[in-house]
Parts: C-alpha cells; sequence; structure tokens
DNA sequence: GATGGTTGTCGAACCGGTTCGCGTGAAGTG
DNA sequence: CACTTCACGCGAACCGGTTCGACAACCATC
C-alpha cells in the first residue's frame, strides 16, 4: 500500500507514479490511466509523513489555544470553528496546541520539530512574547488580535478601543451619566490581553469625552463572577445606569445580578458591550452589542496565513474590524423609572 | 540543524545521537553530555515528519469535529478544550477534521494518508457509517457517544434514556401533568443523532410511567428558535406547565418565551433539561438540570484511546456515565400562582 | 540526413529520522 | 590466560514519498 507497491503492479517505476499524481511532469494518458485503475482498486493514498518529509510542508497550520484549564468563551469557540473550516478549504489540516501551563514546550512542538507549516495565534496580549518570537524566526504567522506595535505584524484584529467607545457614546447618546466598565479578569488584564487594554482605554477616554461618572471592573470569566460583580456596582454606586462589558462569559451573571436587585433591563439599566453576536441574541433581552464577527476574524486569519504561505517575502498585512453596535433591547433612555 | 549536523559537531555518528536521545540503547555519560551540549546550544529538536515516517506513529490524535456550518454548542467547546487538555498530558497532539460537507475526504485524510494515531468521534449517531467503518478496519478510535450496537466499541457516553426519564419523574414529582420535550433539530434527529433518540425514548417512556400528557418537538440549535418552539408549546396546549430540554443552544430563547408569554420560572412554569453544568449556570434562573460532564468524558475518551493505542488488540472498553439531576433554581412546584 | 526540441520513462539521490548487525576494547570469570 | 560478557559506537538499510539528470523514441526543420 505505498507508492512502490502501487509502481510495481502498473508495471512502472514510483517516480513515474508520484509524476502522474503531481503532474510535474506529462505521462502518457495509457500509463496515467493504468496506474489510477491501480490506486482506485487499493484505494492508495500516499502517506502525509513521507510527504511532509519529502517536500518540507506539512500541510497543516496551528491554532495555538487559549489557556486551557480556564473557561472558554463562546467566541473563541467561534473562532476555532471557523478556522478549521476555512482551513479545510485550502487543504489544510488545523492542529491545536494548548498554550496552557508550559506553553512554551508546546511552542517547540509546534515550530521546532516542524508539525505545522504556519500558525494562528489566539488572545494577543499588547506586549506578547509568542508574536515578538515568530516575528523573529520569521515564522509564518498570523495574530487574532494585535499588539502594541502592529504596524509590522500579520494579524486580523477588532478595535476594541472604537467598540468601547461607541458603546460609551451610545449610553451617553441615552442620558446614562453613571456607568461601569466591566472587563475580562484581573490576572488577564494585568497579563495584558489587547482586548482588555484597550477597551478600557476606550471606555475611560470616551466617558472622560462625555463627562461621565464611571467605576470600572474587572470579572471572572464565568456566571456566578458576574453575579458578585453586578452586586459589587450597585453597591459602589447605587445610582448607576448602565454597564459596558467586554466579558461574554459574565454576562448571564451580570444579568442575574441586575434581576436579584430587581433593576430591570433596559427600563432600570442598560447594558451593553463587545460580545459575540450568536451570544448576545441568548440572553434576555437581547443585548446591544458590537457583535464581534468571529466567523469572519477566523476567516481572514486563516486567508492571510495561506498567502503569507503561498508568497513568502511578501509584506506585512492585516485587518482592523470595527463592526457597528446592533441594537437589540437591552439599552434604552436613563432615568426610566428608578426601582425601590 | 538536523541529526547529521549535531552528529558532526559532536564527533559521533548519526545513530549515537539517536540512541542518546532515545535512551534505547546505553550511550556512555561523557558522549551524551557532549551531545547534549551541542543540542542545547543549537536549539535541536528532532523533526515530527521525519520520526513519523521512520517509526509509523505521528503522536498526533484526530478529533472528527461535529459538521460545521451549523451552531456549536457550549458542550461541544467544552469537549474539545478537554481533549485538547488530556493529549496534552499524554504528549499528543489534536488534528481537528471537520466532518462536514465531504465527510469522507476529511477522513481519508486522516486515515489514508495517516496523519493521525487514532480518533475520537462526536456526535454520534445511533447507526454510525464512521464509526462502522472504523470498527471495520480495527483502528484505533473512541466514540463520544454510543451507537445502537455498543457493545463491541470503545466509548464514552452519556445515559440520555436514564436523564431525560430522570428529568420527567423530577417534574412529576412536582406535581407536573403536561410537559414538553424539546429536542435537538429534526434533521439531527432523522440523521439519528443518539442523544436525539435516546433522550426522546427516554422522555417519553418515563412520561407513559407516569401518566403524563406530553408532546414532543424539534428545536433548532440557536436562541430563536428556542423561542419560536416555546411559542408553539404553549399555543398547542397553553395548560403545560414545564419542559425538559436537550437543547443547550436553544435555552436562552426558551426563557425569552417564557418571558415573553409573562409565565414566570420556576412559579409558572418549570425547565429542566440534560446541559453542560457551566451553560446551566449562565440562565437566570440558573437550571436544575443533569449536567453533561463533558471535560471529564473528553479526559476519559482521551485515556481509553492512548490505553487502546499502547495495547492493541485490548479488549473494548467503555463509560456509560449519568450524572445526578443538579437541583438549581428552573424547576418548582406545578399549580403556583397561574398568571394571566 | 544530420540537428534540435518534445514527450515519456527510469534510476538514483535525497528528506531526517530509527534500528539492526557488527566490531572493538575493557571488565569479569574459571 | 583464554573465554565469555557487556558497554559503547559505527555504518548501512529502511520508512515512503519527491525530484533531478539522463536517455530513448518520436516528430519537425533546414
Amino acid at each position: 500500500m505505498n507508492i512502490g507497491e502501487i509502481a510495481r503492479r502498473a508495471g512502472v517505476s514510483r517516480s513515474t507514479v508520484s509524476y502522474a499524481l503531481s503532474g510535474k511532469r506529462p505521462v502518457s494518458d495509457e500509463t496515467r490511466r493504468k496506474i489510477q485503475d491501480v490506486i482506485d482498486e487499493l484505494g492508495y493514498r500516499p502517506n502525509a509523513s513521507a510527504r511532509a518529509l519529502a517536500n518540507g510542508r506539512t500541510s497543516t497550520i496551528g491554532l495555538v489555544f487559549p489557556p486551557a484549564g480556564n473557561h472558554y468563551t463562546g467566541m473563541q469557540l467561534d473562532f476555532i470553528g471557523s478556522v478549521v473550516e476555512a482551513a479545510a478549504a485550502h487543504d489544510y489540516d488545523v492542529l491545536l496546541s494548548p498554550s496552557g501551563v508550559d506553553s512554551d514546550r508546546s511552542f517547540q512542538r509546534l515550530l521546532g520539530e516542524r508539525r505545522v507549516d504556519g500558525a494562528i495565534l489566539m488572545e494577543i496580549r499588547l506586549k506578547d512574547d509568542r508574536v515578538d518570537h515568530l516575528a523573529e524566526l520569521d515564522f509564518p504567522a498570523v495574530a487574532i488580535g494585535r499588539t502594541a506595535h502592529p504596524e509590522s505584524g500579520w494579524w486580523v484584529g477588532l478595535d476594541h478601543t472604537a467598540l468601547a467607545a461607541a458603546c460609551v457614546h451610545h449610553l451617553a447618546d441615552l442620558g446614562h451619566r453613571r456607568v461601569a466598565f466591566v472587563n475580562r479578569p484581573e490576572q488577564l488584564l494585568r497579563a495584558g490581553y489587547e482586548s482588555a487594554h484597550r477597551g478600557l482605554e476606550g471606555f475611560t477616554k470616551a466617558a472622560a469625552e462625555r463627562g461621565l461618572t464611571v467605576r470600572t471592573y474587572c470579572c471572572g470569566d464565568d456566571a456566578a463572577s458576574g453575579q458578585a460583580c453586578l452586586e459589587r456596582i450597585l453597591h459602589d454606586d447605587p445610582a448607576t445606569t448602565g454597564l459596558v462589558t467586554l466579558n461574554e462569559a459574565a454576562l448571564g451573571g451580570l444579568y442575574r445580578g441586575l434581576a436579584q436587585a430587581g433593576r430591570h433591563v433596559p427600563r432600570d439599566f442598560s447594558v451593553t458591550g463587545v460580545v459575540a453576536g450568536r451570544w448576545a441574541e441568548t440572553v434576555t433581552p437581547q443585548l446591544t452589542a458590537a457583535d464581534v464577527p468571529a466567523e469572519e476574524m477566523g476567516r481572514r486569519a486563516v486567508d492571510l496565513l495561506i498567502e503569507r504561505l503561498d508568497h513568502p517575502g511578501a509584506p506585512p498585512r492585516h485587518h482592523l474590524l470595527a463592526p457597528p453596535i446592533s441594537l437589540r433591547a437591552s439599552t434604552g433612555p436613563a432615568g426610566g423609572t428608578p426601582s425601590a
């Protein structure tokens, strides 16, 4: 069931079989047919490892997975799904690499052992060792997210600054004056996660421009933390009438906290933020939010990577996306009927 | 940066380097040290393709991903995460394979081209070609889910029949007499998805035992479908006071439908079902449900697969799990205060 | 009729590891 | 001291593909 066996049965040499399959040199119709018959009969498929060894390409891309053990968000699922799908369309497989506990080790596996032709990185930090390291090696990689110095890199990113600002303006336009910001967990902020930083920055600036009174919070990536966070918000400033969040996983908990505090959304309290569209629609009332186009981002990341693989030395490219806010049902004018 | 280069610089033969690394034959401390020094200096790592070609193992397992293009559920994300993590603990990588549009093709890629040593299958059907095919080839695979004839296979499954029945008994014990069942989408049911079938079966049987009046529904995997489904339920039988669902993705929509119909959960209407624990906690009120131990299942699937890889010819093993119902806040006695 | 360009095929080398058989020198044994 | 045993290292073959150079056969040209 290897190429030699096929060659023997077809009565030709191994190289001829190879050329018949790749088309890189002419092969007569008759031999091609003979070879194809044998292949069909035996169900032969060339061994991927051997092929990878010979031509130096694995036809596999690595997807560097966010730290495991923690909670995954729906957005990440959407990224993974779309990356796998887009890669399949280009005849690439996707190898998942947990950048968890021992990220160096799995990085070494991917790159050092040449398991993949290129990589897609998720959960980028403003100062990201992985990105720097790959750039230094000139290893084909595309980031979903951008570092503090994105000019020279390959990435597809979300303009979190603008999106968070848009959320603030949306609330300000509705008359809200006291607004809270619910960020990703503190450890991620401290680690320099770009969405957490840029989102916070955009929120803070825009709030200052509009003269809002704000408080900012970090919140764990789960419902219980969201609920606790909301309790703190209302405890710290009961006059708060709106919040902006980047924390998809905490959303359900934030809603629960509001319900338990007797604040009706959107009459008493407005909620908005940056969330993957599909998940914004699972809560009631549906979330008015800047919908993260996770599928598009995954697809574009793959397209960029393929382009980079096909044209080594091409100048860096990137896409910065800033989807508009989708108006749904979770925001309304300030000063509805105050409860309690 | 290949093994020959290391050998030259260390002044030994290639085979000696190989033995120094693998430990399969004795190597003197001195040469081992010399070799190690060179390796450390150059940051050498053996090429994975070459190694795979030589010893016939790729150290990679394939995870056959659910049909793409559709919506993914949170449960699937949990499976993926835990599989990746567990595989990493055994020094295996995970290759994602979309079993989407052209499932034969990606199957051929995985198996025919020998990209993986074994596979884990998700979204099993009662009569599943993939499972049969792999069993026929004696290819090391483990299913997350079980077919109609699971005796001879390797799998880790959930006792959907028992879980759905437990949900029914829970509602019946609370006095509910008219109950609906919200299943996965109709196309999945027709395709023979085991959770949809066994869940329906368990629900129907238990309801008959308890003499309940029931209706069963299929529902798309998204919030909008959930909402529509709930409207249909109340339209078909306004006296319905409870539902059991297997459809995690529709949950948010079901809740919204209830809210819009003015039915308070759990006072007027009880909701329960089979859902991954983390997602049961994102809705308000939190869902009383049989928590799908997705992480445990993923981990166990990997452990079984590794065992099968390490001991070819070992007799089939499997795990059937039936987690208890976690009492949360979405169910209550029938005949609270009827609204409207 | 010598010259030149295609077309189709083959053998050999190569990709970067692993593994087997053999040779050598040193240590252990009676 | 001859004889086994063992530790250690080397060279060669192999895994299953791809690719290069060579060559033969065929056709067209001047």
